[in-house]
DNA sequence: CCCCAGTCCTGCGGGC
DNA sequence: TGCCCGCAGGACTGGG
């Protein structure tokens, strides 16, 4: 499931793609659900064809590409969604192929399984709107303690489904969230207007060393195996996970919790119970 | 403001 | 052995 490391994995991996034009915007026939694209398929065929790729970056869960007119391709990849410039898993899933043209020129290719991932072509003010401080919070590489207390300080949700409001903080997801609050030795359900300054700046402080970490080891592929890089690898950090996808052993750090597995807003937390303190 | 359940979707693994 | 159900969760929506 994409998260920060993951998308920022994908931006790193087509590097290369930097200085080409769109040469050619072909939808693959695909008997399953098409990947949601924005505006329509002709109509973004239309804009992207003759576009030079001017950069790329990342905010939050989102990849996006830079155009010489300064439109933007805002690529989500949601549950399954991948950004590759080398052979896709199978073509069964394959939803949107660019050819690019110039120097070391490749397919930029988006390959989505449960294809819930969504690709928008937006231009500036569209983008700042979509994509603006209204709607996604400061990146999760740079957050810092005192946002997270302005913003979370006098909020009575539980702090781990907090972290994953990406008008908060934008980039964590599920798996993160319960890494980052592990390191910080923070119970997942400990009240928002419970923490201290001392543990928001723990929290800030964790999500950036977890997340940079988990950028150097190429991201988590998960045991369903759908995550991969651009050149279509495996990440490597699922083999440093502390706490997701770990119910039942022995806690690494305290070596005497077992961890835990409960459901927070519909969704799975993993954690220490021996080591992670509401206070 | 926040919570909850439902929606999209496919593949896989547990249970019978 | 084979089949079916439930689960995986990112972003969003509608109702409370």
């Amino acid at each position: 499931m994409p998260e920060l490391p993951e998308v920022e994995t994908m931006r790193r991996g087509v590097a290369g793609i930097i200085g080409q034009t769109i040469a050619g915007v072909t939808y693959p026939p695909c008997a399953l659900r098409p990947m949601s694209i924005r505006p329509n398929r002709p109509a973004l065929k239309r804009r992207l064809m003759d576009r030079k790729i001017a950069g790329t970056q990342r905010r939050g869960k989102r990849m996006i590409l830079r155009f010489d007119n300064k439109d933007a391709l805002v690529i989500e990849p949601r549950m399954t969604g991948l950004v590759l410039v080398s052979e896709p898993p199978n073509h069964e899933h394959l939803r949107l192929i660019l050819d690019l043209e110039g120097p070391g020129e490749c397919q930029l290719m988006f390959w989505d399984r449960r294809g819930l991932g969504v690709i928008s072509l937006m231009a500036e003010t569209e983008f700042e709107q979509a994509l603006g401080p209204e709607k996604l919070g400061p990146d999760a590489l740079e957050i810092a303690g005192k946002s997270l207390k302005s913003r979370l300080g006098k909020s009575r949700r539980e702090v781990k489904v907090a972290l994953l409001d990406q008008a908060v903080v934008a980039g964590i997801g599920n798996l993160y969230a319960a890494e980052i609050l592990f390191e910080s030795a923070i119970d997942p359900r400990a009240r928002c207007d419970r923490l201290t300054k001392n543990q928001w700046e723990r929290i800030a402080e964790h999500t950036r060393a977890v997340l940079e970490k988990a950028i150097r080891y190429e991201g988590s592929t998960l045991s369903d195996g759908t995550y991969r890089n651009a050149l279509n690898q495996s990440g490597q950090y699922q083999n440093e996970h502390r706490v997701y996808d770990r119910a039942g052993e022995i806690c690494g750090r305290c070596r005497k919790g077992r961890i835990r597995r409960i459901v927070q807003a519909q969704r799975a937390t993993f954690y220490c119970p021996g080591c992670q303190r509401k206070s």
